[in-house]
DNA sequence: TTGAAAGCGCTAACAT
DNA sequence: ATGTTAGCGCTTTCAA
């Protein structure tokens, strides 16, 4: 592959006019341009980016970790941070975490070997592993350090939302499906949602599941929870574990809503595809995702940006899963 | 972020011994290990991945292209390409197509511009765009030029099973939902499913949809479709747009597959959560991005790799959207 | 306007 | 077993 010294000596030119001319830094002639310009295309030649991150210290290259790029969730998410950075001239690495500290750590350093412009960790599982990186980094979901700025929804009005919403629609005897101990998000999920059942003095049944998205693990969990149609209501912590659960109960006989009401998390495509389509909570994923993007590149420019949690408001999206106004289920066709 | 140099100069040390330390190539005595080590602790010291790509002209990062990470399968394949390449001390730069021209040559760039170690190029809308890359190439899917290895599942077959399976199950008035024509891959399994048509003398209607995964599209597409309902069998190109089609099936209150029965193709985990779950044929994901990743390492590493098309089998799975072996209509084969 | 030269952080040949 | 040095391809003073 050609370099641009190759170029100066084919164009009879020196190699600093050469680095103007593909920068557009500073004066060329444009004698020289033409001349430049077409050595350029007989070569096909592409500028080093390696050697010109070396030199400008700025790599052009974000790297973003996911906990499973497989949940619809995060890999909407993923799409959109993708499309703005794309936008910004930056390129996105990314990484899959599977929720698994190692696998984290083990790319926070090849990140930061590749001295990429900055770090985006998702549903983050480490803390002091970033204490002394010195690269740029925000954080979604997982708070990580005091001094790493973090974005999320608001999970815990979300949660709140749920309870509300279901008992509205005269669900009493209510169980919560909820995620993980170490996901911030399902966690305040959970609380929001605990806290309203309190306000109402209902009491509110649960099942915790050990992971995000695993169809088969979910299937055995739930398997075990012989007395499920015992219930009027169930809120999921997300929407692909509420497709699974909703699966298990048509499979049982049990109808949605009419015998049990269901209430997802997100807002991802999946709740749309289910029948009935499920209601959710939406997560605003482009606000998330533009804002985190764009909160990591004020901080790659230098720019002031106050260290504070980020949170994004959540909504109910109501569907069919959940018993339509006039509480009588008609198909919307 | 400290240099070799630095470290050196603290350690009291040789640079070059540094460097052999690190890369563990060459003696190093065991006192110089321990102060070296020492001083890269108190440092931090990450050694620059971008300074020794320069010079080794060996980036460890693979490009790899999908056409849109958020259809289930093309994620299930990233993650397994990601996972394999990791293991052999590759990293993957993921890049979203969205099956658009520009943007494909776009990256294309940008991974040369970056010196990445090999591409991985699925289902690509370029052809002469690849003529001048000197850097090992597959692809997946669409072929590109006649030096480039492309892998694929065995579309062609897949197409006649759906047909085969659906015509023992009884259905006699079969409508194909075709993918876009740039797609390889659906052109041949459209293609197989009208040969095994052709072969028992039956005609197929068809709809070809302009896209691969875009539900509010594939809604509108199909509402023009008045007279669905007339149709015994459906085989839609891939399971998220048969997700689509079963939720508008059953809207307009069609039983499936008591009235009509469903194939899908890809079997992507979607098809479990759907139900009734999704009569599919399967691609071998697993062995799929196992022989991309494969032999794109194999270019890498200078190996002897035969420049043919890879074809993978493709399998019937059976699942509830097609009727069960003992149910309803008799087969007239 | 332009070119020569220094230097980004690293590796490897070579000399010690 | 170790250190000196050239050079990977680029950008950017600085002097012409």
């Amino acid at each position: 592959m050609s370099n641009i010294r190759e170029i100066a000596k084919k164009a009879g030119i020196g190699i600093a006019t050469v680095s103007r001319y593909l920068n557009d830094t500073g004066y060329v002639s444009e004698e020289s341009r033409k001349k430049i310009q077409k050595v350029v295309e007989e070569l096909n030649y592409t500028p080093n980016a390696l050697a010109r991150a070396m030199f400008t210290k700025n790599s052009k290259i974000i790297g973003l970790m996911v906990p499973n790029i497989s949940n619809p969730f995060f890999n909407q998410m993923a799409s959109i941070i993708e499309e703005y950075a794309k936008n910004m001239g930056y390129t996105i690495f990314l990484c899959n975490t599977d929720d698994d500290k190692e696998k984290e750590k083990n790319y926070l350093e090849v990140l930061q070997s590749h001295r990429v412009a900055g770090i985006i960790a998702s549903r983050s599982q480490c803390k002091e592993e970033y204490t002394n990186i010195d690269i740029p980094v925000v954080a979604f979901e997982n708070h990580i350090l005091d001094n790493i700025i973090t974005i999320s929804s608001d999970n815990y009005n979300g949660g709140k939302m749920a309870f509300d919403h279901l008992y509205k629609k005269g669900c009493r005897k209510i169980l919560h499906i909820k995620g993980p101990k170490s996901f911030e998000a399902t966690e305040l999920r959970y609380e929001g949602f605990l806290d309203a059942a309190k306000a109402k003095n209902i009491e509110i049944d649960f099942i915790e599941f050990q992971s995000d998205f695993q169809v088969e693990m979910l299937e055995a969990d739930i398997n075990s929870m012989d007395n499920i149609s015992d219930y009027d209501g169930i809120f999921v912590f997300n929407d692909i574990a509420a497709a699974t659960v909703m699966r298990f109960l048509k499979k049982r006989g049990v109808e949605i809503p009419q015998e049990v009401q269901i209430i997802g998390f997100d807002n991802s495509f999946i709740g749309e595809l289910l029948y009935p389509s499920l209601t959710t909570i939406n997560q605003p994923i482009e606000e998330l995702g533009n804002t985190i993007i764009e909160l990591l590149i004020k901080l790659i420019n230098g720019e002031n940006v106050s260290i504070e949690d980020y949170i994004m408001e959540t909504k109910l999206i109501e569907r069919e899963t959940t018993i339509s106004a006039n509480l009588k289920y008609e198909p919307s066709i």
